[in-house]
Parts: C-alpha cells; sequence; structure tokens
DNA sequence: AGACCATACATCGATACCGAGGTATCACGG
DNA sequence: CCGTGATACCTCGGTATCGATGTATGGTCT
C-alpha cells in the first residue's frame, strides 16, 4: 500500500522525500501515520528495484535534499497495479482507498470501470463479522449493542458505495463505449 | 489485532487452535485473511505471555487438538485493552471493528461510553485524505470523479457512523447515570 | 546568545506477518 | 484400496513495519 501510495504521488511530479511524507501523512496519516523508519526504506526498496531514481539536489535546505521522480518502469508499474489490483487492495478499505486515490491515472475508462466493478462484487456478497456455523447472523441477532450497531452501520455504508459504484461505473461504461462523457444516471 | 480478536473470542469460552481460526475468518477473513503462519505463533506469544494455557485433549480428532483456555492474567489484559485502547484501535477501522465486537465484554456502560466517545471524537475531526498546505480539500473541488466520490462516500459513512454513536453514548451514559437501560432518543 | 522547532535524511533492532511447505488422522466416494 | 478433502497443528525464511535514536542546518522567538 505504501508502494503505492508513493509512486501515486509522484507520477503527478517529483516530490523529495520529506514533500511524499507529509503528502502520506495526508493520505493516511490520520488513519494510521507513517513513520521515517518505514518510509525511507521504502523510497530505498523502489529505487532498487529501478522504480525511481533520487537526484541530489546541493539546496538551500538543512540537509541535501533528494528530489525523487518515476522512471518509465516506475510509470509502468503504476498503471500495471492500478488496473490489476491484488484481491487485498479491493477487500481491504485502506488499501481500497489508495487505489482510488490514484485510479485516475489509469486513463481508460474501461479498464477503470472494471476495478470498480471488482470492489462492487466484493461488497455485494453477503458476509458478516459473525457466524453461526456457515450462516451469517444478521444484526436483529444481537443483543449486544456494539455488534448490532456494527452491522447496521456496517450494511448502511456498503449501500452507500455501492450507489456510487453502480452509478459511477454506468457512468464510465457510457463513456467507454461513446468515446464521450455521459451523466450518472443515478 | 489478532491478539485483541484472540483473547476476545476465548472470553466467551474455550476453543482450539481450528475453531478459533474459523471464529477469526469469519470476523476479518473477507477482508484481510489470517493465516496459519500467523495464528499459531500468535497464540504462543499468548500462550508464553501467560495470558491463555493449552490443554492436550487427546480427543478422537486427527491431530491432538489443544484446548485454549484464558487465564486470569488474559481476561485482565483484555478487559484493560478494551478500557484503554490504543490511538490506532481508534482511528483504523479494521481494527475498530475488532474492538467493537468485544467492546460488550467490558461490563460498565460509563467505560464503553468512554470508548465510544474517543472514536466520536476522532471521527468529528475535520479530515480529508488531500490536502493544499494544511488545508483540506474537499469533494466539490475535484473533477477527478473517484477522488471525488471517495470524499463523498466517506462523508456519508462518517455521519452514519456518528449518529449511530450519539445515540448510543446517550443510552449508555443513561444506563449509567440512571442503573437502569434506556431507549435511545434517536 | 540560546532555546526551540521545522526541515531533511538515515540506521537499527525487534517484531509481526505472510506464504509455502510439512506432518498426521479420519471419512467418504469410486 | 486409493485419492481427495476436511480436520488439526507446526516450522521456517523472508519481508515490511515500527519505534527509538542520531545527525545536520536554518529560521524564529525571546
Amino acid at each position: 500500500m505504501l508502494k503505492l501510495a508513493i509512486l501515486g504521488f509522484l507520477y503527478d511530479r517529483p516530490l523529495h522525500g520529506y514533500e511524499l511524507r507529509r503528502h502520506l501523512a495526508g493520505l493516511t496519516g490520520h488513519i494510521r501515520p507513517i513513520s521515517d523508519g518505514t518510509l525511507y526504506p521504502a523510497i530505498k526498496r523502489l529505487e532498487a528495484d529501478g522504480l525511481l531514481v533520487r537526484e541530489t539536489e546541493p539546496g538551500s535546505a538543512a540537509a541535501p535534499r533528494h528530489t525523487l521522480h518515476l522512471t518509465d518502469a516506475g510509470r509502468t508499474a503504476l498503471l500495471d497495479t492500478l488496473r490489476e489490483p491484488e484481491p487485498l487492495d479491493i477487500s481491504d478499505g485502506n488499501r481500497w482507498t489508495t487505489l482510488l486515490s490514484f485510479l485516475r491515472h489509469l486513463d481508460d475508462p474501461a479498464a477503470q470501470a472494471a476495478v470498480l466493478r471488482r470492489r462492487l462484487v466484493f461488497l455485494s456478497e453477503p458476509a458478516s463479522f459473525y457466524y453461526d456455523g456457515d450462516r451469517p447472523r444478521g444484526a436483529e441477532e444481537f443483543a449486544d449493542p456494539f455488534r448490532r450497531g456494527l452491522l447496521l452501520t456496517a450494511r448502511a455504508t456498503t449501500e452507500a458505495e455501492l450507489s456510487w459504484l453502480r452509478a459511477t461505473v454506468a457512468a464510465l461504461e457510457s463513456t467507454a463505449r461513446t468515446g464521450g462523457p455521459a451523466e450518472p444516471t443515478d
């Protein structure tokens, strides 16, 4: 997820580590902060894999700043990930958020719609957090207000996301067919 | 999070590893599956910490089953975690789900309300995923349908959760004051 | 002049987790 | 009687992440 976020931000424009850090803090920081000890090794890994290059600027700042540029391989890697995300990127809400944040880079409405469809399918599957054998247990079966509330709000949020997904997929697939944009039918 | 889930399930009744595995698969499996290579070492860690004991049953099953029982220390550890969760348990939706699943074990409406309040405060903070310097950028500022949709559905789901939280906190605090249950004022 | 903070980068040990593989037993169908 | 799948447990190597700590410089406040 960190890898995806780094590639996604750098796709727009080169950044140095500290700027990247602040972008990442904005994206996922309030939910799960990224520490320096995670970020800098991650950058090194991406550099070792040839997905980005560091250009040292003997600039005015305190420490020598390394401006990070995506390579062609890096751009390709991002687009490949966006086009064919792993199952975890679809199912885990935190990862899905990251994926969605950069899905616009995938400059192909049909491919974008295909990704949204995967999320749509995932959210459409009957699921609970609690089971009686194989049968999912509904909110109504619980006296416990916490489990009940969890299931009820999960249901509501799933419905909200599904309706957005349906509208957006329809609009994207219409765009893909006609070559022009279409208003969501809502 | 895994630790919390294991303690939470075992608080209800002793289970052997395989049953625990299936409970965990129900709770978080569709979002993020737990592998054997994660579960069994986790059990060993909890045993080494004295939070649970394994009792070997020379039962009829294929492999000798180890029934897992919480110790008093394990029960205390669970209740402590529920009473004073780490910031990550509040902010990360996946962890929060786990926490909420076992919050009923905390047999004190005031303490339960205090935990819900922390989530309420967290969700009330103005937050975006994208920033212009320090200023959070709203959904309306994006032409990108994905970022726009992400922010709009996030707003809707946050509101849904907040209204549930407010109602439930009110009910719990009323219970704590009067000593008896109260209907949510809705 | 000194305190303090933001900027900017880096290392390191500990830990949690994953994935792949391994070892058994039992039940059931072909 | 053999394969397959479910039950049940375990190990090990590799990797990602965390938290603490370190090293600088420049700007601002007092």
